[in-house]
DNA sequence: GTGAAAGCGCTAACAC
DNA sequence: GTGTTAGCGCTTTCAC
């Protein structure tokens, strides 16, 4: 910040506007003057002000991520991939974090943070499950603020979005625990948008009916997405008169849960029930026993979240149309269920 | 981004400085025309415009983070720490994540991100565990760049920066494994600042001193700060004449390590080897057995790393001496020490 | 292909 | 306490 523009321009000779133009690489610039305003530019040591550029261009280079809990692994993998992405697009990553909070207050929060287009410091954002409703997308739309959503089919509203498959990832799960010879297969739920929690339940029903398993509504019991959550569902599990042989969590941070109780209730995983969690996350190679999970592609979800946002912010085209895209999770098999142990 | 100052002064019948001094709590501004300037931008629902605000001032209320790898759990909880104490204390985030590169590779991302202070984007920087020389530091306070620093005392340079008494970690974790009766205490160390390295070697010689065992240098053992460093680190181990009968490792990671390959060749934990990690992330209590580890106070860390830093960003007196703070870890016992078991 | 000049929206110095 | 006004450092017409 020691020197502006205008004593670039003084030293290299030209205008203040010339030095602005080959330093964006507009195309109107001799390659001789050009060389030479770089090799000013270099001696000073010049970088073009942020603060400036951004008021004066309306363009900031920088996106939000909206996420439920940075210490959850899954958020974290997300935003790797986003950053990784972004970073290769030049956009710059400000992180707003929900810290895991629930019902009202989590939606102020996500409406707080869509304060920060309203005073022009993001060009778009990424919301990660969001828990807004329909209103809060028309008046993003309305106002032309550009954001990607994960976990939410929002085609309809013409935002670009990405879901993965819950009816194929809870299928192939419960599919597995069936095929190991199961009967009595429990599956404990997280809070979720409710189209997506539907779908895993067919997935699940699915898979049952398959197998001409009867299909109990006392093994399906919700708990919050958290260890805790998993832990407590998994006690009410074991409290029933016919406690299940294998339990399905709808996410991995549940059966870490459902793990740690398990030992201390001293009942061994796989062998007195199999366990199969979701999002395949880190710690699931990490774990005693070995997890086995459902995963989702995170780092490409991340990715895909960049790039679709990135295109909208850039695009000129009113028209183009955004649709949803469906991603195919994969069952990785490990210790938990049974196999290999 | 619909109305300006400009709007909002001329509806509420008062010029721009009066609405700029009501919006930043400025003393100066009777109470009634307070009220009638918030009242109207209620209804307008006017936003100050940052880029312009930063622009002017000179001020961005915005962060860096310099961090190894976003995906570390270690990171990623102190990041969690740092992003609270900022959140209240109005700054944003801008998190600069090195992708675990190591060497020149790593220095060069480090200055990289250094370029934020030049472009005006950041009032201030968070390194932690950074790789940068003397010169760097030196460039930095020549500039007026203001940073705080995890993971080396840069008291000299008046920098405020946070360390973790390592020899007080080392020395806990091995005089447990000492009054354990073992006798034959390995460590596996990785690769870290030289004076923190230091600083654990002698913790690590301290208690075995104190307990008259012999300190052998084939006891002492590099390794990377990963799983595999440890797995290999374990093996050279185990290959010794006189392999140890118990290892105390530079990370978590590595204990697991270590814990898996000991698994794989039939050495039972604790009952043939005991095992003490540090850092005393999740993972330790979802392991079997559950890892002892040393703990550090990740959270407060990162409170203590934002709160430091944002002091000498407003602070305006030139003479203020910022030392280095030394936070103490805590020995968690669990089971891989060979307690409770 | 380059320059002159206006102005993005705000804050801060100064005047009253 | 409040208003007037200059100007932060850049990009972007509009000339030429």
């Amino acid at each position: 910040m020691k020197y502006t523009i205008k004593d670039v321009a003084k030293k290299a000779g030209v205008s203040t506007a010339t030095i602005s133009r080959a330093l964006n690489n507009d195309v109107k610039v001799k390659e001789k003057t050009k060389n030479k305003i770089l090799k000013t530019v270099k001696e000073m040591d010049f970088v073009l002000n942020q603060s400036a550029k951004r008021l004066r261009s309306k363009i900031t280079h920088t996106i939000g991520i909206v996420v439920s809990n940075i210490l959850s692994a899954y958020d974290t993998e997300v935003i790797k991939g986003i950053e990784a992405k972004a970073g290769e697009l030049n956009y710059k990553i400000l992180i707003c974090d929900c810290n895991n909070s629930e019902n009202k207050e989590r939606d102020e929060q996500e409406r707080q943070f869509l304060k920060l287009f309203n005073e022009g410091s993001i060009d778009g954002m990424i919301m990660v499950h969001p828990h807004l409703n329909e209103d809060d997308y028309r008046y993003l739309i309305k106002n032309k603020f550009k954001i990607s959503v994960l976990g939410r089919d929002l085609e309809k509203f013409n935002i670009p979005s990405i879901t993965v498959d819950n009816v194929s990832g809870a299928y192939d799960a419960v599919k597995h625990l069936c095929r190991h010879g199961f009967k009595k297969i429990a599956y404990i739920y997280g809070k979720q948008w409710i189209d997506e929690k539907l779908k895993r339940i067919n997935g699940y029903k699915k898979a049952l009916e398959e197998f001409s398993l009867d299909i109990k509504d006392e093994y399906m019991i919700h708990g919050l997405f958290t260890e805790i959550g998993g832990s407590n569902a998994f006690q009410k599990l074991m409290n029933l008169s016919s406690p299940p042989d294998a339990i399905f969590t709808g996410n991995d941070e549940m059966a870490l849960g459902v793990l740690k109780t398990a030992r201390k209730m001293n009942i061994r995983i796989p062998e007195d029930i199999a366990l199969i969690g979701y999002d395949d996350i880190r710690l699931c190679e990490l774990t005693t026993p070995l997890l086995s999970s459902v995963r989702q592609p995170k780092d490409v979800i991340g990715r895909l979240l960049s790039e679709r946002l990135i295109e909208s912010i850039e695009n000129k085209d009113p028209n183009l149309k955004y649709s949803n895209f469906v991603l195919k999770p994969e069952l990785i098999i490990r210790e938990s269920c049974g196999c290999k142990i």
